[in-house]
DNA sequence: CACAATAATATTGTATACATAAGCTCGATT
DNA sequence: AATCGAGCTTATGTATACAATATTATTGTG
């Protein structure tokens, strides 16, 4: 239990909201998440703020907490962001890169290879997740780093129903290798480029994102 | 009292850290801080958890909380990302700009001329926030203005020391001059240029910053 | 005089109690 | 039939009590 209700339950509560068991609008009654739990509603309240502070739950004075729905134009500007961020952890990994990030990089790409070649799409989900992150690290910049995974994880929920999209697996495979290629070879602008096109929701891929949102 | 002791005890509270009174380092004691403002420590331990949440403080379990304090190598990374997300909004004001958003930024750099002018450091440091605020705006993205605010806002207490620099203010508000003329002229890149550069903490700049922040 | 072990103290974590505001039911009125 | 309102019910906001742990002080020993 961590040791610590409060912190254990801020990452249940989490989970369950990421998950989508706690879907946007669901209202959270402290009272029933202290039943569910086994604790009394302090923690669970201590919870909720913390969340709150995060922006994953609304907090109305005097009314239930509810689960943040986020207006689909909302969800784009933050893969707007997020596409930002990934280019400029992309940039920084090009120009500073080093040999222990290089492998961490090559391992996480050669994972994604397999997985996406068996067809494994919720294996090259979590390949992919973790690709990802090897490009923070290589970035150098702790603060980048933690932004972008934060996002990313935001995010998650959205970014899983766009992989369910035809073909997704394999293009976003190939996407990597180009990725790949122009940092190893140390060429900041194009790893830039190539993970915002990558990350970003343009053109066709922007309408999927919204059409899989409205069929929610 | 905002009718919510817990979300006032939060601004109460970030407001004594962004304005240094209570400095990195610093413990807080639940019990003191819930008499120094006269209510339980229910409502003061909310408030830390959200400070906590947001990074402001750090939280350790059983022992008390305490002021983060951010190292200089870790204020840098936040510049950069902070210069990054700047770059990112001028661009996007400069694509974007209809006649509002022009008018608001055409009056906060008048503001800015004026204290400028007038060598009034305190009044240029806000209206230099405006003139920033409605670049945000003009970007027409919510999300990326309030990660600049934010940001913008946590970092204040850096940013403030980096305007005692000797000439900044007029070198300042040049820049700003040269920002408007692109952002009016519909030049995203030149604009996403100037204000990373506005922004960033390159050069002799950043060496400024780490000497203030080591006098500290 | 320094240092380690132990006792005393202070602080945090959680539960519970109670006051107060929001929401809801049901009846009355237009 | 629909709407408004009074009273009731439920949930939240805050205070307080108590248990558990960290911190400080004290005492004894080398």
């Amino acid at each position: 239990m961590s040791e610590n209700a409060g912190r254990w339950l801020r990452d249940e509560i989490e989970n369950a909201i990421l998950s989508n068991e706690l879907g946007p609008g669901t209202r959270l009654d402290e009272t029933a998440l202290a039943n569910r739990f086994g604790v009394s509603r302090t923690p669970v309240r201590e919870a909720l703020m913390q969340l709150g502070a995060i922006g994953l739950i609304e907090i109305r004075p005097r009314r239930s907490a509810v689960v943040v729905d986020l207006p689909p134009r909302r969800v784009y500007e933050m893969f707007e962001v997020m596409a930002e961020l990934e280019g400029m952890a992309g940039s920084l990994a090009a120009r500073r890169l080093d040999s222990d990030s290089r492998e961490a990089i090559a391992t996480a790409h050669d994972r994604c290879e397999r997985s996406a070649g068996a067809g494994d799409s919720d294996a090259y989900y979590y390949d992919n997740e973790e690709f990802h992150k090897a490009i923070y690290a290589a970035s150098r910049s702790d603060y980048l780093a933690e932004q972008c995974a934060q996002l990313h994880q935001r995010l998650r929920p959205y970014r899983r129903l766009q992989l369910r999209v035809r073909n997704r697996l394999s293009t976003s495979f190939s996407e990597h290798c180009a990725i790949v290629d122009v940092i190893f070879a140390g060429d900041g602008e194009a790893a830039r480029k190539l993970l915002q096109a990558h990350v970003g929701v343009q053109g066709e891929r922007f309408s999927d994102l919204v059409a899989s949102m409205a069929a929610r």
